[in-house]
DNA sequence: TAATATTTTGCAACAATGTTGCTTTTTTCC
DNA sequence: GGAAAAAAGCAACATTGTTGCAAAATATTA
């Protein structure tokens, strides 16, 4: 597990640091999307802000993690599955935010569905994002 | 067009102000959607910041406008075609955001397309946001 | 392994964004 | 026009995110 971390930071050519290897394990070890509030609580007070603000931004630049927006204005990352080598991310999958426990998920067995757009329009990305309640909740 | 302005408040109840009439001439005027600092700026340092945020909320709270999350973080709002009475919209419509002049539009023909989850999710809302070139930047 | 080069961290200061309470002003309604 | 209600403006504050730089940790090379 501890070596698992270790692994991920050495294949994508980062340092093996104690705050990366903090933040790489909540994600691991959570199944839902983190805030980047969350991880400041969870990480417990031990890493300054910023540390936590450019360790994110380094997760994603590398394509370990992705963002996922929300209506709520708060950016949420989760782990890539794939490889999403050197910040191309190529998830098609969609999201779930869950309005009764308010975790967010990757649904990654749920492919992005087709849209059809009206001429003159082309499209790079698109981006699914499903509110209602989750399996756990739905109990 | 100024007197369907007055209209538009006086139909949700809302007191004629001038911040209130501003702001609406704003989204009536301009095709796509406006974050919280592009009214600031275009209502021209007339307004204190407090009311501007107090006026979108309430816009969003009687159906007159909607938010549009983006993957930057910054959420943009567009008025609502239909009714959406009481702060419970009904867009089934999804949204674009142009890479390239970074204008973000409500494709008000797209309807959100069905979307099959896993047992045990159930849906509320479905939010599609569409990144891309939009008709007037493939020119 | 020790010395050096590189990278990352933490700190401080700052900027931007959003919130709350309260007083003054404006609007509405009679 | 005047009283009641609503909104605006102000100040102060909280949160969130950014930048430059010195100190510390990590990686690299000999």
């Amino acid at each position: 597990m501890h070596e698992e971390i270790k692994d991920i930071l050495k294949r994508n050519n980062l340092s093996v640091t104690g705050s990366r290897e903090k933040i790489l394990s909540l994600f691991l070890s959570k199944a839902g999307a983190l805030a980047h509030g969350d991880i400041e609580k969870k990480a417990g007070e031990k890493f300054d802000r910023v540390t936590v603000y450019r360790t994110l931004q380094t997760f994603v630049d590398k394509g370990i993690i992705h963002a996922i927006p929300t209506a709520d204005n708060s950016i949420r990352y989760a782990l890539c599955k794939d490889d999403c080598s050197g910040g191309h991310h190529h998830d098609h999958h969609i999201h779930f935010v869950c309005n009764h426990c308010g975790n967010t998920y990757c649904l990654d067995d749920v492919v992005t569905p087709e849209v059809r757009l009206p001429n003159g329009y082309t499209t790079s990305q698109i981006e699914v994002v499903v509110e209602g309640t989750c399996k756990a909740c739905n109990k």
